[in-house]
DNA sequence: CATGGGGGACCA
DNA sequence: TGGTCCCC
């Protein structure tokens, strides 16, 4: 059984990035090359429930709204194959949920419950959906993310970073509670563990940024979500795609925390917040275990949570599943 | 036919 | 290598 190095791999800062409804944003190319600039400079100081977030950038049909401006802020929806009831959808963006659209649906559905929506069909090849539009946006945003650590592509639109490294070295030249100024962006993120405490909800996260007697870990994590932020912001200005993050100390945990706050928003998970996370967290929501072998835990095992898998010993799991799946 | 289809991981 | 599972 390999056993990890603790003091190596149980600090390790880890990004998961994931691009808000992406299809439908690269079909909005912005015509003026000023407009961007004066939107992301209103994007770096705005409230996080701005208004003009929701003609920015709550869009996963944003890699068409940047080929077609005037789809920004549109109920906009990428469909590929329109023969058969108006084909499928795969991208929905924020205002079209608005009006119940659903990706799956078909775009003759989509166009009775939402008849102002407007379809972009994805590009056919050999009679194929052609996807290599959205692959090539996507490693745009991996040549920026690449500028900080190592990137691993989990798909089209999903990136791990693995910022160990550039957290340590901030930590030891810059460390967060020495800085005089602190980004929005920064200070907007979610802390997992700290929302309930107190009123000000930003002011405790530029607390718990600032505070000097933070372990080293929660320090390394805090480092990782600045360099994120401001990953994003330049994602945001040279490619015009807004994006979500999580930062864990692990890809299973950095995966979990980017689907908490979309769009445009970042979550980081502190080691102390592990154990009261999982302990409640369906098992059904977890990477790998969202099918069947997911449904033999519930059905088999009686396990819904998390939590009710800790009573399971690995060579009691082994016994039903196997060696490597156990 | 009616979510399409592809890609990655793991296994025998 | 082909089959199955899982995810997007």
């Amino acid at each position: 059984m390999p056993v990890a190095r603790p003091e190596l791999s149980d600090s390790r800062v880890i990004a998961h990035v994931d691009m808000d409804c992406f299809y439908v944003q690269d079909s909005s190319s912005l015509k003026v090359r000023s407009d961007v600039r004066r939107q992301v400079s209103r994007f770096k100081g705005m409230k996080r429930n701005d208004p003009i977030l929701a003609n920015w950038s709550y869009c996963e049909s944003v890699v068409e709204q940047r080929k077609q401006q005037s789809l920004r802020g549109q109920p906009t929806a990428v469909v590929q194959y329109n023969s058969w009831q108006g084909g499928g959808l795969i991208a929905v963006s924020y205002e079209a949920r608005k009006f119940g659209v659903k990706r799956s649906m078909r775009g003759d559905e989509a166009k009775q419950v939402c008849p102002e929506i407007h379809l972009v069909q994805v590009p056919v090849a050999r009679g194929k959906a052609d996807l290599n539009t959205y692959r090539n946006a996507g490693s745009e945003v991996v040549s920026i993310l690449s500028r900080r650590g190592r990137c691993e592509r989990a798909s089209i639109d999903e990136v791990y970073l693995d910022l160990t490294i550039a957290a340590e070295a901030m930590l030891a030249d810059n460390p967060p509670e020495c800085l005089e100024t602190i980004s929005e962006e920064v200070v907007k993120s979610h802390v997992l563990g700290l929302e309930e405490v107190g009123s000000d909800a930003r002011e405790n996260v530029r607390h718990w940024f600032t505070r000097s007697d933070a372990s080293r870990r929660d320090k390394l994590l805090a480092c990782g979500a600045f360099i994120v932020a401001e990953l994003r912001l330049q994602v945001l200005e040279e490619t015009e795609f807004t994006c979500s993050a999580g930062i864990a100390h692990n890809k299973m945990l950095a995966k979990l925390a980017s689907g908490m706050n979309k769009p445009a928003q970042q979550t980081v998970v502190p080691f102390s917040s592990i154990s009261k996370l999982l302990r409640t967290l369906p098992i059904k929501k977890m990477k790998q275990l969202g099918g069947k072998l997911g449904t033999s835990l519930q059905i088999d095992l009686g396990v819904n949570t998390v939590g009710d898998l800790l009573q399971f010993s690995e060579e009691k799991l082994q016994e039903y599943y196997g060696v490597n799946t156990g």
